[in-house]
DNA sequence: TACTTTGTCCTTTTT
DNA sequence: GGACAAAGTA
């Protein structure tokens, strides 16, 4: 036992982070506030488990929800063990789905190298559903099928099932169904559909169910506050008497619920799991005082939340401090000098983080920062896997893979231009459709001589190791000598080339941990690329400034950031006030972005922004006032709100002019009502007596009321 | 059929 | 400002 404390290090351990690690074989609820050390908890807890024979390898199931945390998880958990973890469970929700379909995919009624449809595809393969079925797409968008098909499916809800309050969600669901089952005809399956496949496969098949849920008995689950309601359904089916549940979260880095996170997963776990054990981590090893400070008053702002400040002993520190840009583009240049002055005192690069609300905001950005010669490394955006040519390249692999792909088909059949025009292409698709075979099959004329290419392709690449393939496909297929003959073809080139390399790479390292459950390299691959849209960059390595949205930030620190673009309309963004607790959303999200903040906090807005090639004129965030003044430090004179207003004098509907009261409400403001329920204030019209307002109640739709009839209370 | 131009949307966050 | 679709041109 001694040494097992020493090994692990235990006695780094605050008490409440030993009490986590150490908890017996019970259900435990961990609230782990930020900077807490989440992840060394969860990661000494899994080697204590093993180390000291309380569980074998196999026995550990482990979730998170990013590829870069199941990473992480893995490093140190082989860190801290003799032997690498073979055995063990350690992945996200999708991967781990993934491993399980293709593990038993013939019970779940797949073929066995089914293709993984990203949003990307999933939207082509709506679109394509939506022209099939000639339907009237301005009063059915795609977009809102695909997000229709979604939300349905996040909370385990098949065509059937899914809620319909009027023509348009009717609709919606008949499609739903129809898309179902052209992607089951095509053998893909698109990302919820992961999660809700393998959820069916395993509540309908009690035998594979016991089994799994005997195999585990430790399962752990990072950040769980943002589990959806399948996610954690998924996971109560490997619920047995013999195994212990440790679900680590903080409710108020809950940032999800925008894509079907449920908080209320944390509350209905301990209720459910009577769980005796609620260990809280408030204590905070990352950020000094005021920065903590700032946070915690911010997120005291909320209404919801189970409770919880964090504290530290780490000395005050520096005050916050804040600049006003007269622009987006002063805003950029102080950010970029203030950079270099950090760089000239010693500071490294890539300890310091830009953060911003949405991905747009980053070009002015990048533009000042490249202006001056500042390195820099922008995450998110797009990602390697999503670059046109290469899922071109991938399109062919998953032909060779998965004939029945009409997804991949459709995208290459005339890359490079072959002769297949929009008028063959619809023949094809008609004939497809009447003989019920897929596009491949179904190929005749020019088209088959497509046909012949693609089973050319499978032949001679059949006894190839996998970098050979993509390398042969690239020149086969001709899609080299398409970007050859392009002089702005050199970028994708290289990116064809990185393709090869990235093969080798996945080879190299499929051949380490040998997971065994794939059907064979290439569609393990193919996999690896639609899980996996590769985060890691060109460049890596070198120092450079990091450039992320606050979403991509989660989990991260470094010893200072800077928090841009703290605008109403943009932070809080418009679109939360429509939803219910939207700004509750953001102002976590803003907490989120604090508390990434070791030393040095930075946070800045401008008056005038430039947003989908229109200049806006936007007040500065809510969330300067929810800070108490001690802690910033101005760099610039602070500007009234009024004053901010009556000089640029925008004529269009403003943010500002929109907040205000109407009858006593204001949007955003979320509201009950006697028979629709929890709602929130998306729009407001008249005066006194004539107050409507426009109210979201979400499953019960949206509704204009008038004020002195309707008995809305202030929720 | 292939390529170019014009026009029309949207744009929060991501596995 | 960019992605995508429709319309126009070689």
């Amino acid at each position: 036992m001694y040494n097992l404390r020493l090994s692990l290090h235990l006695e780094l351990l605050n008490p409440e982070q030993l009490a986590a690690v150490t908890l017996a074989d019970e259900h435990a609820l961990i609230l782990a506030g930020a900077g807490s050390g989440k992840t060394r908890v969860l990661t000494t807890r899994i080697a204590w488990l093993v180390k000291g024979g309380r569980v074998t390898p196999a026995g550990v199931l482990a979730v998170t929800f990013t590829n870069k945390a199941a990473r992480e998880m893995l490093t140190r958990v082989s860190a801290m063990l003799p032997a690498s973890p073979r055995g063990m469970w350690i992945g996200t929700f999708h991967g781990l789905c993934n491993r399980l379909l293709r593990a038993h995919h013939r019970e779940a009624g797949l073929p066995q190298s089914f293709q993984i449809l990203d949003s990307q595809d999933q939207l082509a393969a709506v679109k394509r559903l939506c022209k099939s079925l000639n339907v009237d797409e301005d009063r059915f968008p795609p977009r809102e099928l695909q997000w229709f098909i979604n939300a349905n499916k996040e909370e385990g809800q098949r065509a059937g099932a899914a809620a319909v309050h009027d023509d348009q969600t009717r609709r919606f669901a008949e499609l739903y169904a129809a898309y179902d089952e052209q992607c089951q005809r095509e053998g893909v399956v698109d990302f919820p559909e992961l999660l809700l496949r393998s959820f069916e496969l395993l509540k309908n098949n009690e035998v594979l169910r016991a089994h799994y849920a005997q195999r585990f008995h430790h399962i752990l689950v990072d950040e769980f506050q943002d589990t959806n309601r399948l996610q954690y359904r998924w996971l109560k089916l490997f619920r047995s008497n013999q195994n212990s549940f440790f679900c680590v979260g903080d409710d108020d880095q809950s940032i999800y619920t925008f894509r079907g996170a449920n908080v209320g997963n944390m509350a209905e776990f301990e209720r459910e799991f009577r769980v005796a054990q609620v260990v809280r981590l408030e204590r905070n090893y990352r950020s000094h005082g005021n920065i903590l400070d700032a946070a915690n008053a911010l997120i005291a702002n909320n209404r919801k939340r189970l409770g919880k400040n964090l504290w530290t002993d780490a000395g005050a520190g520096e005050p916050l401090r804040v600049f006003e840009g007269q622009s987006d583009i002063d805003e950029a240049r102080w950010l970029v000098e203030e950079v270099r002055a950090l760089a000239r005192d010693g500071g490294r690069l890539d300890h310091c983080a830009v953060l911003y609300r949405s991905n747009a905001q980053s070009r002015v950005l990048e533009h000042a920062l490249f202006a001056q010669g500042v390195p820099y490394r922008v995450y998110g955006g797009m990602r390697f896997f999503e670059r046109a040519e290469v899922k071109d390249a991938l399109a062919y692999l998953r032909l060779i893979a998965s004939p029945a792909d009409d997804n991949a088909f459709l995208r290459v059949v005339n890359v490079p231009a072959r002769g297949i025009g929009s008028r063959t292409v619809e023949q094809l698709i008609d004939s497809s459709r009447q003989r019920g075979t897929s596009l491949f099959e179904a190929s005749t004329g020019k088209a088959m001589i497509f046909r012949k290419l693609i089973e050319d392709l499978r032949n001679e690449t059949k006894d190839l190791p996998l970098p050979e393939v993509v390398q042969h496909v690239i020149e086969r297929s001709g899609l080299k000598a398409h970007y050859e003959a392009k002089p702005e073809g050199t970028d994708k080139l290289e990116n064809l080339a990185e393709l090869v390399n990235a093969a080798a790479a996945f080879t190299a390292e499929a051949r380490e941990a040998e997971s065994g459950a794939e059907a064979d390299t290439l569609t393990a691959f193919l996999t690896h690329a639609a899980l996996e849209a590769g985060e890691h960059q060109a460049g890596e390595g070198q120092d450079a400034l990091q450039l992320m949205t606050v979403h991509s930030a989660k989990g991260l620190e470094f010893d200072a950031v800077f928090l841009t673009g703290l605008e109403e309309g943009l932070f809080p963004h418009e679109s939360s006030l429509t939803e219910r607790d939207g700004v509750e959303e953001e102002r976590r999200l803003a907490y989120v972005a604090i508390t990434r903040a070791r030393k040095r906090l930075y946070l800045s807005h401008a008056q005038t922004r430039m947003l989908h090639g229109q200049t806006r004129y936007n007040i500065a965030s809510r969330f300067f006032e929810e800070i108490p003044a001690p802690l910033l430090k101005w760099l610039t004179p602070r500007f009234s709100k009024q004053e901010a207003f009556s000089s640029f004098a925008p004529k269009k509907k403003s943010f500002e002019m929109k907040a205000k009261d109407v009858g006593g409400f204001r949007i955003g403001q979320n509201v009950m009502h006697a028979k629709f329920g929890p709602g929130v204030i998306i729009d407001a019209e008249g005066q006194g007596g004539d107050a409507r307002v426009q109210v979201n109640f979400g499953d019960q739709g949206v509704k204009w009321l008038a004020v002195a009839v309707a008995k809305l209370q202030a929720a």
